[in-house]
This record gives C-alpha cells, sequence and structure tokens, in this order.
DNA sequence: CCTATAGCCTGACGGC
DNA sequence: TGCCGTCAGGCTATAG
C-alpha cells in the first residue's frame, strides 16, 4: 500500500497527532528488517530508544516512499531523524487505550501524555531508524526527486527518461529516477494516460510523453486529497477495480491482469492499446 | 543497459 | 478443521 500518496497522508497524520509530546519509552516488539537494520545485535533497536527518549517530534517530512520525523534540537548537537519505510504493508496509528492497540504493532513509541504512536507492519519489511541527514540520506541511497517536486517539471523528466529504452512502468517505479511511484500508482498513471505498461519509454512521441508527465503529477495530487483512501478516488480510477473481475471504468471491459517488471498489473485492453 | 529471478518475512485465501 | 500452495501495493543482489 504505502507508496508516495500514502505516505505523504502519513505525514500530515504525525503531523496532526504526534508533535511536541515528549516520548517516555519506546518499545521494539519486533526488530525490522532491511540492510542497515543490524538485527543480530539489536544495536539498531537500542540506538532508536536511546535517540528518542526525552525528546519530541518537531516536524515530518517525506522523499518518495520514505517519512522522515524530524526531533527537536535540544541538548543535542546533531539533528536526529526518525526514519520510517513501509515497505508493501504497514502503517502508524495513534492512540491511548491499550485495547486500540493495532495488530501488529513492530514499533510503539509511547508519549509522556498517555497516547502511543504505533508502527504497524504485518510483515516485517520495513525499515526503521535514525539518521541525522535526510539530505545526505537521499543522495546515499540514490533517490532522485520526489515525483511530486515542483521543481521536477516536464524538463526535468524529459532529461531523466532521456535515452532510457526499458518498459514504461518499469521506469515509473524507479526510485532513482522519480521516487515514490509504485506498482499501484504506475498503473494507475499509464491507465489514465491509455498507456499500455509494456511500452518502451522510448517509443512515446513528445507529446505522449508530456501528457504522461502531467497524468503522473495529477493522479499523485488527487490520490493525497482523498489520503490515498481507495474508497474515495474519483470513479474514473482503475485503482479500486483492480482483482480478477475488474471491468474498465471508462468502457467496461474486462481488466487485463499480466505481469509486467515481475509486478503483477492491472490495465484495460481497449484504451490502452499495446504497441 | 535491460530483464527476470530469488530472497527477505508473515499472513490471508482458496482448494482439497 | 487442517494442510498446502500461491500470492501480496518494496527493495536488493545477482545472473544472463
Amino acid at each position: 500500500m504505502p507508496e508516495l500518496p500514502d505516505v505523504e497522508a502519513m505525514r500530515q497524520y504525525v503531523e496532526s497527532t504526534s508533535l511536541h509530546q515528549e516520548i517516555g519509552d519506546v518499545d521494539i516488539r519486533a526488530p525490522i528488517l532491511m540492510p542497515h537494520a543490524d538485527t543480530a545485535t539489536g544495536a539498531a533497536a537500542r540506538e532508536v530508544e536511546e535517540k528518542l527518549i526525552g525528546r519530541c517530534f518537531d516536524s515530518a517530512r517525506r522523499h518518495g516512499k520514505y517519512l522522515f520525523v524530524l526531533l527537536d534540537e535540544e541538548g543535542h548537537s546533531i539533528d536526529d531523524v526518525l526514519l520510517l519505510h513501509f515497505a508493501m504493508t504497514g502503517g502508524l496509528e495513534y492512540f491511548k487505550r491499550p485495547d486500540d492497540e493495532p495488530d501488529y504493532s513492530r514499533v510503539l513509541i509511547h508519549f509522556v501524555n498517555g497516547y502511543q504512536l504505533a508502527y504497524v507492519s504485518q510483515r516485517k519489511l520495513g525499515r526503521v531508524e535514525v539518521i541525522n541527514d535526510v539530505e545526505r540520506f537521499v543522495e546515499a541511497q540514490g533517490l532522485g526527486p520526489d515525483a511530486l517536486d515542483p521543481d521536477f517539471d516536464f524538463e526535468a523528466f524529459q532529461a531523466a527518461v532521456d535515452g532510457r529504452r526499458a518498459m514504461v512502468k518499469a521506469v515509473l517505479m524507479e526510485q532513482e529516477t522519480m521516487a515514490g511511484i509504485g506498482n499501484v500508482y504506475a498503473d494507475e498513471i499509464l491507465f489514465q494516460a491509455g498507456i499500455h505498461p509494456r511500452t518502451k519509454i522510448s517509443k512515446l512521441s513528445g507529446d505522449e510523453l508530456e501528457d504522461l508527465f502531467h497524468k503522473m503529477k495529477d493522479v499523485l495530487k488527487t490520490a493525497i486529497e482523498r489520503q490515498g483512501d481507495p474508497e474515495r478516488l474519483p470513479s474514473c480510477f482503475v485503482g479500486p477495480h483492480r482483482h480478477e473481475e475488474g471491468r474498465c471504468p471508462r468502457c467496461g471491459a474486462a481488466l487485463e491482469r499480466v505481469k509486467v517488471s515481475s509486478r503483477t498489473s492491472y490495465l484495460c485492453p481497449e484504451c490502452q492499446e499495446r504497441r
């Protein structure tokens, strides 16, 4: 689930619930996987606890699918940042009553006011750690510009895909080219643009590329307005229909389910003709 | 450069 | 009910 619009919704959620409250304790229920989390020694887990306790969150930022929660600087010389990545499952839940603790809570941040923020993830393929420089992290991770960055305009997009011969869906999902688009929103963008996901991006005309670019921005912005909630997406979106019996919201044709870039893709064979 | 695959984990679901 | 295979909206490393 968590692609750019979903992570943006979580960023807003953190900002509306969890800022300026002292952290009293951190409960790491399960060490989270992925490269930098040193699960063998639990060092990463201890570091998260040590850096968080006694401090407050100041603000939340996002780049692509990564969420960065900035800690206050009081008494600390380095700007520590809590990094959250949700992989395929997961989210955040702010609650008070212990009964309201969500299933699969992997990390619990207890505030002294009695509320808790849970990092939830059914599978443990996420990432929770403390870093100290967002820009340096983005650089080291090799992430491209955030797909909704206003500076990432059509000119920049065109330059980023110039010379590429890969399938358009693969390029949209590459975090190095632009950060934030995953399997579901790539399908949505291509549906709105009427482009078959297997089309080589080099085959698109300048006009088609420009239309694709604007559809990308529109789809992401619209999804954010609806808080990434599939139930609230416009009726022209294909997203809610991505299941075996799904039909095209535009022409009613049965949707096709195919593997593209090793990922399950849904498309309308009438509106997104193969070229 | 591009594509496909396996693996990291866990759980939901359908078929038997 | 239980067991089994398959699948899952991310990402990385690796091979061809």
